[in-house]
DNA sequence: TTGTAAGCGTTATCAA
DNA sequence: TTGATAACGCTTACAA
């Protein structure tokens, strides 16, 4: 089965190449006897469309690239249906790769990116990336807009959420419910997204005449068995300490499990903030109170960006801050 | 700045653009001197493959496309990144798409791989799809493998999981420790692999001489919120019911949120295994008790398939049926 | 070992 | 209102 190409349309038609791409893109005046003609032809052999040739021909295309470094995390995933919403909405393909913070194969994606034509580009890089990459994308200016994680470089559009917000909105909860032995626990050293939620922290506590203790701020890893180290450790050493904001769920979920093993009730020996607000959130005894952050809204908003990037929107770098919100449930005790 | 193509390359190395060609491809003979000449002239106008354009000239590609119904759901991001890194090894494309359970967005969505020549793709069809839809599909022979929903088509290549068995090896767990009234909740009326499961209950009560009660067994939507809502009803209008088998994990967690309202404790008062072991089985509490499907490995199956199928493997359709495994933890209890 | 040139399927310019 | 035709950038016989 040979393939279709305008040209047996045309023929079929009797008319030339030229009438046919007109007639599929509703470009120039056609007279509404060809245009039936031409149809009528189009139907009949059964012709698909060649993408490929037209991209060619108009240097232009219709994909764009979405890399992350976890598709496995359901905050990912909700974001990942956001954009492909927005994507879909015109047209466009999306392209999708999973870099694992994987320095390595974010280039090589990229760079496939590059070499097949895409339009556009969302990122969420990996956590060292280093600045050659960036800079590398900005040569090529390709429209590419980041996501979630903060990023330094102002050329670029971004679309996250108000980290530091957030966690003013959660230590000022707990300031209010009368807490002044504050500790904050997780997240990773050389993590932006974590310097900004320790700014939100830090910054509430002094706005309320606290001084912040560093010893009471501790790294984490992204689990809930180090949550539970890391807080035992921490809690053991300082049993002042009557509340936590933690740097994630998952961590605040290991920093439940400690409390529990210290014979302490959360919510009413320890309050307990996390943010994310992942489905176990709800699901926990006491529920957790915590972060909530619009993922898929931030997945909507990175693709109305590109879009507009796309069709040669040029103002200057924009940078949109979703507004979190902080969802009251019970581990902060209940009155 | 001017894009640099073939033509520019050649000029600077002082040779032909075949030659470019041949070097870029190691094909056919070059000699040393020359290849470095060219690779030079490479590097210094910073040249990029124009992918799309080989692409036209050997009517070939390589992209291929991944249909989900969901990305949401945490099932398929482990699916998705499992066939995103079989994708990778072999240098190709993932285009993504969420039908979101509509037809006409899945038809949409084939269309464009087609006009964009994609080389195959993994489908896991929206609910209500049409044997139309996969009689297209079928007429444009290019390479499809079908993921995870059961299909009656012996046409096409087949990745799942052993649905019968994976909720025979639950419900047997349950009957071993001494249920039995057991009800099956979850699942959409329409659903093949619902169907499945529900066999693999109900054969092995009736083998263990129970009789399957039809009102223990009810549907839910795919959703932690529906699970609270479809199994509040259920247990408070059956007490006498002690353990159940959860159509999914997410599920199972609405479960467990019911069973904390109604002042039963996970695994003492009420056992409960799910289904899929998504991440957060391993993190609630009491953990999950569920049936592991391998999520990951079905995408990397389905994307060696669909890549050998790419090269040509005419081999009659297949169906690849991976074993599930019962993870027990701790909501079925300790012993 | 390297160059020439025809095509892949579409689009846009210009002429009819 | 339509048709001829030259690109788009790459590959591959075939020739040199």
């Amino acid at each position: 089965m040979m393939t279709v190409t305008l040209v047996q349309v045309a023929e079929r038609a009797g008319v030339s190449t030229a009438t046919v791409s007109m007639v599929l893109r509703n470009r120039g005046r056609i007279s509404q006897a060809t245009r039936e003609r031409v149809l009528r032809a189009l139907d009949e052999t059964g012709y698909v469309y060649n993408q490929t040739a037209a991209n060619l021909r108009n240097r232009s295309s219709n994909q764009v690239g979405l890399l992350l470094h976890d598709i496995t995390n359901p905050f990912y995933g909700e974001m990942t249906a956001g954009l492909s919403h927005e994507m879909e909405r015109h047209d466009m393909l999306l392209f999708l790769a999973n870099s694992e913070e994987s320095e390595e194969r974010q280039q090589k994606f990229v760079e496939s990116l590059l070499r097949n034509n895409a339009c556009g580009m969302v990122l969420c890089a990996a956590r060292q990336t280093p600045q050659a990459f960036f800079d590398g994308l900005k040569r090529r200016h390709i429209p590419a807009v980041m996501v979630v994680r903060p990023l330094i470089d102002p050329d670029f559009d971004f679309v996250g959420t108000d980290n530091f917000f957030g966690t003013q909105m959660a230590t000022s909860h707990l300031l209010k419910l009368g807490h002044r032995n504050i500790a904050f626990i997780g997240g990773s050293q050389n993590s932006g997204t974590r310097s900004q939620r320790i700014g939100g922290f830090t910054s509430c506590l002094l706005e309320h005449g606290l001084s912040p203790n560093p010893q009471w701020i501790v790294t984490s890893q992204a689990s809930q068995s180090d949550g539970v180290r890391v807080s035992e450790t921490l809690l053991t050493s300082f049993p002042q300490i009557t509340a936590v904001v933690c740097y994630q769920d998952i961590v605040a979920l290991g920093v439940m499990q400690t409390l529990r093993k210290l014979g302490r009730e959360v919510g009413r020996d320890c309050a307990l903030v996390g943010f994310d607000d992942i489905n176990e959130a709800a699901l926990v005894q006491p529920a957790l109170t915590t972060v909530s952050v619009a993922a898929k809204e931030i997945g909507r908003k990175a693709g109305e960006l590109l879009y507009s990037r796309i069709q040669g929107n040029d103002e200057p770098p924009k940078r949109i801050i979703l507004p979190p919100a902080l969802i009251i449930r019970e581990s902060c005790g209940f009155r």
